[in-house]
DNA sequence: ACGAAAAAGGAAACCGGTGTCAAAACGTAT
DNA sequence: ATACGTTTTGACACCGGTTTCCTTTTTCGT
């Protein structure tokens, strides 16, 4: 049991072995041009003695870690979990580990706070979670300090190579169509906070939805929040009483689609009969409010994978992608509008 | 801008400052034995050249390193991520960085898994978040390899050196005597799982209060569940068939009492009026759900910065407390039983 | 002013790997 | 057997820090 004692070294393994380190190394390595008896001598010393390479020395002798960074401010917190598991799927039996970092979008020291991080701990690449991969000081930092960076984002915010990205506007029109095509012709759009991009992408596609429908989209109809709960039950609040005919909401995302839930019922108004919603992201929020929400969720797993895969191995082709698609998530919360006005 | 290149090493700081690589190492060290003036020197050319030292470097000189890890598979995101920020709280402006690692509790490798990670990474310490904080043989394992750790739990399972606590029985007795004294006699629970320290700790908190208060405790008032919101529904379900006259629910986490939210609409029962509802963990559900839910929440970022403290800096007086007391979070799905039976 | 003790600083080895390059071993043609 | 090209292996320096141990300088008592 007390098998304890300093773990065995590089030089152990080649003493015992009767080889030179710089042979471990080759085995190790899987260097091809080493005779297959050798190898098999090596690997049996190696599997007798349970050694494992250090991996601060390999880092050393490497010049370069084999450490990822997760960097985000996203409010949702399953989100950012879907997220690591992601990354996690993506380095699960390599040598790497992630690190997280959450970042105070809102601290003026925030790009000082992350270069003295990234000096600090060397990373060898980094992720970045919206909406703080928005930022393109950020993205202007890693590449000054040589760390690689991979962004997630609602838009084309970088090249391929730095960016994995989710179209939502394309599925902002889509929620649109769907509610039209059910009847809903005065529909409200609680928009996210101003400078996010995935609040402006969701707002364009939801306008030019709108547009293409021919339908009106007075301005007493478009309210902002700031993606919070709390936002979203003034937000429907102040909908719902400027303007009365609307028979669905849109929310730019399911925090403060379920904050105007909380509004309706404070109104006495029934969600779906009387007033559609529907929120983005599909956060578990949505899945538990009652009714279920319709929603617009993304593959962040799949595209936590990728984002990680674009980092460590380039180029295999599950780092390829770079866009993927949301798909609509219908549950209980739209139903046709009740009456024309 | 373009101040790329390598990045300066001590060399190099020893080189322009004139002096050995020692003295530099003993600048950064804050060794007590040098000469205010020569300090200052190093000093000026350490800020010149916006020196920083290797992390992988001084790992492997100092044969230890700076990485903390999380290990856990709790299903609550938004615990899990507090957590994260209270370590950070505990790191921030140190050299110490925070790596995550969820675990699958199901998978039969998950110890082997583990020891893998362990070995590979090398790390400093980790801190492990219930449930599966509660397996002896993952604490053992990390004892085996030498590797520092910090268990939360709802119970003693560990030496305080090991451990933090949060005190889930006496706070479980606590909304008992709330309830009671509201005038609720017939409580159902909906327990945890089978194996969950903290459901066990719940389960017996409740039974002892309810014992204390003289009141019924019929098993058909007690139903299983799974930590998960589907299990809370059908558990609430099951338990206002079969005990049509509990005016009372407390469920052991506050999913399984959404779950309930869910169960109760969907039988015409209104919370709080026909049915009060008690949930466990504060999540962020229990502030979402409609009528926002009363709870019990734990200090969770508090608790995870005194277990991260316990490990890197364990003499301090922060690092002290083992034990963190839960609160009731009052909120408005708990009122006075509509009528006696 | 002198010697001793204390303080300050440096040389070299070391941590555990990898890179370079040359030497050794091997296979084959002559 | 010799020469030669190829494959396999090893010696040694190096990555950027820390540690050990020893020398030099300073301080101070007498």
């Amino acid at each position: 049991m007390a098998k304890s004692g300093p773990a065995p070294t590089i030089n152990d393994v080649a003493r015992i072995a009767g080889v030179s380190k710089k042979t471990v190394s080759r085995v190790i390595n899987r260097s091809p041009l080493l005779k297959q008896a050798t190898r098999e001598k090596v690997e049996k010393v190696i599997a007798e003695l349970g050694y494992t390479p250090n991996p601060q020395a390999r880092a050393l002798a490497l010049r370069r870690n084999f450490l990822l960074g997760l960097l985000h401010d996203n409010p949702n917190a399953q989100t950012v979990l879907n997220f690591q598991e992601g990354v996690l799927d993506a380095i699960r039996d390599t040598e790497f580990a992630l690190v997280v970092r959450p970042v105070d979008r809102h601290s003026p020291a925030m790009l000082d706070d992350i270069r003295n991080f990234l000096e600090l701990q060397r990373l060898y690449g980094v992720l970045i979670l919206p909406p703080i991969s928005e930022n393109d000081e950020l993205a202007a930092l890693c590449r000054e300090m040589g760390c690689g960076y991979v962004r997630m984002g609602s838009a084309a915010l970088d090249e391929a190579e730095h960016l994995v990205q989710s179209n939502d506007r394309e599925m902002v029109e889509a929620v649109v169509d769907y509610l039209v095509e059910l009847g809903h012709e005065r529909i409200g759009l609680i928009e996210g906070p101003a400078g996010f991009r995935s609040a402006f992408e969701r707002r364009e596609g939801f306008l030019a939805a709108m547009k293409r429908h021919g339908l009106d989209m007075p301005s007493e109809a478009l309210v902002q929040g700031n993606y919070r709960f709390n936002s979203g039950v003034e937000a429907a609040h102040q909908l719902l009483s400027e303007t009365p005919h609307v028979t669905a909401i849109f929310a730019s995302n399911d925090e403060m689609a379920a904050g105007a839930y909380h509004a309706a019922r404070e109104r006495g108004v029934d969600v779906p009969t009387d007033l559609s919603l529907v929120g983005f992201d599909d956060s578990p929020i949505a899945a538990h409010i009652w009714p279920p929400m319709t929603t617009v969720g993304w593959p962040i797993r799949e595209m936590a994978k990728a984002a990680a895969l674009k980092l460590v191995a380039p180029d295999t082709a599950e780092a390829q992608p770079s866009n993927f698609p949301a798909r609509l998530v219908t549950r209980n919360s739209v139903a046709p509008p009740a009456k024309k006005i």
